[in-house]
DNA sequence: TAAGATTGACGAGTCAATCTTC
DNA sequence: GAAGATTGACTCGTCAATCTTA
């Protein structure tokens, strides 16, 4: 016997779906008309700025932008042709491969990130109250990790 | 002056970031393996069927569904030709167009809902106490409200 | 044989242009 | 001219196959 979801449960789920789908069209559409980044190219200009040199390994790259690896593959090649990443040959392990933030790329994300700030704090921060907002996270800090544990179960 | 997030607020917006992207790839993967299905098409299947006469018009479709037109435009197609749902001229408004559920779709409707309600229980509601998740449905509804406004405007 | 990474073909989304009817 | 809907070209993601080094 299927166990369905309650009207209230219903009504609680069904705005998950419609805040996670909007919140992301929305911050998308404004990175990418005020300065031509998609949150995918944003996520990982983040992560390479956060990393020592400014550069991670391909398949490291992949696991913290939550990304498979052919798809950034392809996407770090798009990037590429933008000038905000390079691609380095790996000097210890022959086969990998140092996915670079260039000078460029690094300026992308200083002059994008004020703004794209400026939008999760108006959409998402702004609406609730900080006790709400934290429950919020806590919650889903709790949604993540379940998630996390099965992909490596 | 930039207002940054401070290290927990940047901790709660990660969370969200993943437990977003996590659950809509688990539940994306659930449905492909199980049903062939992909979410869109779950979310086309079940607008329908919660329908007068299983039918939508495109337009109200799109707005119920989150999508553009052009991207429902396509999605149907693709489900027609998978038998899920057929297109039926519209009396009152020869510009517009019936999205009508066919028998096949409805079927495939309710073998994968029993599946897909599961997940959504085992991945979302189980992890979270009663509580936790009544306050990440409010959360959810106030952001979904306040980006709502926004398009409308 | 397995791990790191890439490629190419195909399915899906976006945008601007188009066609028909209002 | 505006609304309902579709189309085609281009971009992005997925999957299976491939290549190289470990």
């Amino acid at each position: 016997m299927t166990r369905w979801l309650s009207p209230t449960e219903q009504k609680h789920w069904r705005s998950w779906l419609t805040a996670s789908a909007l919140l992301a069209e929305q911050l998308q559409r404004e990175l990418q008309e005020g300065h031509g980044l998609s949150l995918a190219d944003y996520e990982i200009l983040v992560r390479l700025s956060e990393s020592p040199d400014r550069r991670l390994r391909m398949s490291e790259l992949a696991k913290k932008a939550l990304s498979s690896r052919s798809r950034l593959s392809h996407q770090i090649s798009r990037m590429e042709g933008l000038d905000l990443v390079s691609r380095q040959p790996c000097a210890d392990d022959k086969r990998g491969q140092w996915a670079v933030l260039t000078d460029h790329g690094w300026d992308a994300l200083v002059a994008a990130a004020p703004d794209h700030v400026e939008g999760v704090r108006t959409h998402l921060l702004d609406p609730l109250s900080a006790a709400e907002f934290a429950a919020l996270g806590r919650a889903c800090a709790k949604v993540a990790s379940h998630l996390e544990d099965i992909q490596t179960a």
